[in-house]
DNA sequence: AAGAATACCAAGCAAGCGCTTGGTTTGTAA
DNA sequence: TTACAAACCAAGCGCTTGCTTGGTATTCTT
């Protein structure tokens, strides 16, 4: 059997090339993976360099010839999945007009970003933000609000084309918990695909005109 | 000045003569105050068995004449919080009739959980699932399916009566997040009170008609 | 092929962790 | 007053943690 190579997106690549992220099958890029699950799954403080370095099939102390110290790869694993998701949702907005499908397409983007591949960085970005040190916080917190000021600029669009009622940004806080929620218990096994669930986000968040 | 003892509604005054939950100001519900404060604060795994000593005003291994080991204090915090909370879900809803009135009442129940007095421990509860073991976890769970269940009855209701458009499960579990998100933004110091936000979560869950 | 980075290993240190132990103080009831 | 249990302290044990160190492979460049 040939050893399959993942085909990344063309956004996805372009942020490689540009030396923004790691690619997934570098040294960096394949610990960074294996953090993320490790610290979906047990959480960073349950998570040692120990298992880390299980994980890459390295020793523990090898890591610190990559990353300065744990935090710093949960950081990375932070800034690198919402710098590519923002990247991600940036393209799907381009290939839009109406206000309606804007926000359709944020909310697809947001769930596949939450329940697709990144989305063992995107739970940790969303529960380990108190295992970050103060000034990793704000850092990330620039990158977030470069992301949210997408998602607050359409739904101020959308309310003030009628399509939405209440205060965008509530709306958006309640959507931000909704749609990152569904980690918790979304299965791509059952019944219910994603691009439904979409559907039924997007009619909760907009009234029909 | 005199010493401000805090009124308990009546329902928890019960459960308190009932020997369900630790009086607030016995030594182990100032404890438990504390520990849910620490927790959500600095989460669980951070949190030591000093911090918790010191929270209350006693040496660390003074703890362990109250409770066993350091889980056991999360656990009890995690049970007590949802005792509680589902005792005042079932009294708020036994004052209302129409699905709407009653699912405005479970969101004012959510909301003031995880905003109020109970606030702290709620988020431990859920932000802390996976520090638990997993037979106190089944534990917990079965306290949560209790709660849970109160929800989903409503809900269905609701759509049976044409209020509710979506499916009931995916609408609960959408709501779930959306509430218990609110711990991460929601002040009471702003402009929004918690019975505007409530309303505005309603509208959200509901179709009026 | 030579030399320089780069990537790694084996071993272990210092600090902090949950928890135990043996003994002392405080509260309660006859 | 006495007796007993509950509540606490002071000290520290054994273990795990993140990280360092000194040295060895591997890869890259010219």
């Amino acid at each position: 059997m040939p050893k399959q190579k993942k085909q990344l997106s063309t956004d996805h690549q372009a942020l490689v090339d540009k030396g923004v992220v790691n690619a997934p099958d570098s040294a960096k890029g394949r610990l960074l993976q294996a953090a993320a699950t490790l610290f979906k799954e047990k959480g960073y403080e349950r998570t040692t360099v120990r298992d880390l370095g299980k994980a890459v099939g390295i020793q523990s102390g090898s890591l610190f010839h990559h990353y300065p110290n744990k935090e710093a790869i949960l950081r990375a694993v932070m800034e690198e999945t919402i710098i590519l998701n923002t990247e991600l949702m940036k393209a799907a907005l381009a290939q839009t007009n109406k206000p309606e499908d804007k926000i359709l397409a944020l909310i697809r983007c947001e769930l596949e970003s939450v329940l697709g591949e990144t989305g063992a960085a995107m739970t940790v970005l969303v529960y380990e933000w108190r295992s970050l040190k103060e000034e990793s916080q704000l850092e990330i917190l620039k990158l977030r609000d470069i992301y949210e000021n997408l998602w607050i600029g359409t739904l101020i669009e959308a309310k003030e084309a009628g399509s939405v009622v209440i205060d965008p940004a509530v709306l958006r806080r309640l959507l931000t918990g909704a749609l990152s929620w569904t980690v918790n218990w979304y299965r791509k096994e059952g019944d219910l695909t994603v691009e439904q669930l979409a559907q039924m986000a997007l009619s909760l968040a907009i009234k029909p005109n």
